[in-house]
DNA sequence: ACAAAAATTTAGGTCTAGCTAATAATGAGT
DNA sequence: ACTCATTATTAGCTAGACCTAAATTTTTGT
C-alpha cells in the first residue's frame, strides 16, 4: 500500500528552514548566503540541510543554486506562519505582552502547539486577519491574502499613506517606531523622499514630524490613503 | 571568575527526566527502570542520561542505585510542574479543552514557554491553587503545598470524603473517572473496601453507586469531609 | 579572457538523545 | 550459600543538527 507512509511531524530546525525561505524568496529561490544570514547557521550546515528538505521533498534545490519551496514546502511554511502570527496576536491582547517582545515567544511556541491548539485560539481572538505587525494571517487552509502594500520609500511624495505593517525582523527597528506611534493604521502624509541617502521624511495626524533614513523606512510598508 | 558559567536552557529531555523523578520518587530515589517505564525509553538509555544529569548536578547517582535529585535538579523539575499545570488549566478554561485532552499538549508546551509568558499566565488566571486534575501548583518560587489526601482505597468506611485530586496519568482512567462526575470536588461516601480484590464502592450525592477496581480507585485521590 | 573575490560545497569533526545486543550485578527463594 | 530471574550497565550504532577548515565553483571587475 503505497502512500502510507506515516509522515512524523517536522523538527523545530526544518520548520525555521522552511520558514526562512518562504520569508526570503516567497515563491522563487533562496541562496545558501541568505538562509545562513536568516537563520544565523553557518553556510555549510545550511547546504547540508537544504540536500535532507530536497530527499525529504520539501524543497527544490540545484547545487550552486539555491532552493524554492515545493508545494508542501510551502504549505508547511504558512502553517507556521499561522501559528507564528496568531500566538502573536494572543500574546499582545490577552497577556499584556508589549508590541515589541512577542516575537522571540512566538519563534518557539509556533513549534510547540498543535493543529487543536492553533485552531482554538484562532477561535479565541475572534479569527483576526492581522498580526499585532499587520502581517496578514494565512487562512487554516493555507490561503494567504496578497500583500498590495509597498514600503515608505516607494510612496508618492505630497500623498495621505496609512502605515500597514511594520517589519518584525529587528527589534530595535521595532521599538524606535513603537515609541514614535508609528504602527499600523497610522495615517502619514509623506513630505519628502531623498533619492540622495534614502531619506523618508512623513509629518503624523498629531503634525510631529520624523525624518527616516532607510534601514528604518525599508521597515514601514504603506497602503495609499484615498485623498481626504 | 567562577561560578559565571552562562547556564544555558535545559533540554526538554532533561526536564522530562527530571519530572519523571520527582514525580516516581519525590525526595527518595528512582530507578533506571521506573524512569524508563515512565518516560518510554530504553533502560540504557536512561543509565546514560541519569549519568549526565548527574555531571550536570541535577541528580545524585550511584550505580545500580537509582537517582534523586538535588536542589538544582528538583527546583527544575517544579519548575516545569508549575508550567504545566497553569498550561493545563488555560487549555481546560480558556481554549475549552476536554478535561481528558489538555494532558498531552501540556506536555510539549511546557518547555517552550518563558518564565515570562508563565507567570503573565498565571496572572490571567488569577494565580489559581490547583490544576484541572485537582494537583497543586507549585508557586513561582518553587513552593510547593503539602498534600493531605488519600487514595480512595484508604479512606475508613462509611465516611463522607471529597475528590481532590485524579491521576492524569492514564487517558482512559480520567475518561472514564469524567464521563461519571468522577472529578475533584465530588462528595462521595464510601460503601465499601474489599481488601480481597481491592474494589472500593462508592455512592455519589445523586445516589449512583460506583464500584472501582483497584487500579481505578488507586488514580482517585480523597480528603476526609467534616461529618455533615 | 582571466584573476581575485565571494559564495558554496565537501570533509571531517562534535554533541544530544535515542536504539539493540551482550554482559554484569543484585537480590529472592530455596 | 547458590542459582536464576530481574535489573542495570557497557559496548557499539544511528540520526539530527550543528561547527570549522579546506577545496571548489561561480561571479565580477578589469
Ligand atoms: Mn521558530
Ligand atoms: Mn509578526
Ligand atoms: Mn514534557
Ligand atoms: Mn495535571
Amino acid at each position: 500500500m503505497p502512500g502510507t507512509e506515516t509522515t512524523r511531524p517536522l523538527s523545530s530546525s526544518i520548520g525555521d528552514y522552511l520558514k526562512a525561505i518562504w520569508t526570503i524568496a516567497g515563491t522563487g529561490s533562496a541562496s545558501t548566503k541568505e538562509v545562513s544570514g536568516h537563520l544565523s547557521v553557518a553556510p555549510a550546515s545550511v547546504t547540508n540541510m537544504l540536500g535532507r528538505l530536497q530527499e525529504m521533498g520539501l524543497v527544490r534545490y540545484e547545487r550552486y543554486r539555491g532552493a524554492s519551496l515545493t508545494g508542501r514546502g510551502r504549505e508547511e511554511a504558512l502553517r507556521l506562519v499561522r501559528r507564528h502570527r496568531l500566538i502573536e496576536s494572543f500574546l499582545l491582547g490577552h497577556l499584556g505582552y508589549s508590541w515589541q517582545e512577542v516575537h522571540d515567544e512566538a519563534e518557539r511556541l509556533e513549534h510547540a502547539v498543535s493543529d487543536e491548539f492553533t485552531e482554538r485560539l484562532a477561535e479565541l481572538l475572534g479569527h483576526p486577519a492581522h498580526d499585532p505587525h499587520g502581517d496578514p494571517i494565512p487562512a487554516a487552509d493555507g490561503t494567504l491574502e496578497p500583500d498590495d502594500s509597498l514600503p515608505l520609500g516607494e510612496a508618492g511624495v505630497g500623498g495621505r499613506v496609512r502605515i500597514s505593517k511594520v517589519s518584525d525582523e529587528s527589534t530595535p527597528v521595532l521599538d524606535y517606531l513603537g515609541e514614535r506611534g508609528l504602527v499600523p493604521g497610522r495615517l502619514l502624509t509623506v513630505r519628502e523622499v531623498r533619492s540622495l541617502d534614502g531619506v523618508v521624511t512623513v509629518e503624523d495626524e498629531g503634525g510631529e514630524t520624523h525624518a527616516l533614513g532607510e534601514p528604518l523606512a525599508r521597515a514601514v510598508f504603506v497602503r495609499e490613503e484615498a485623498a481626504g
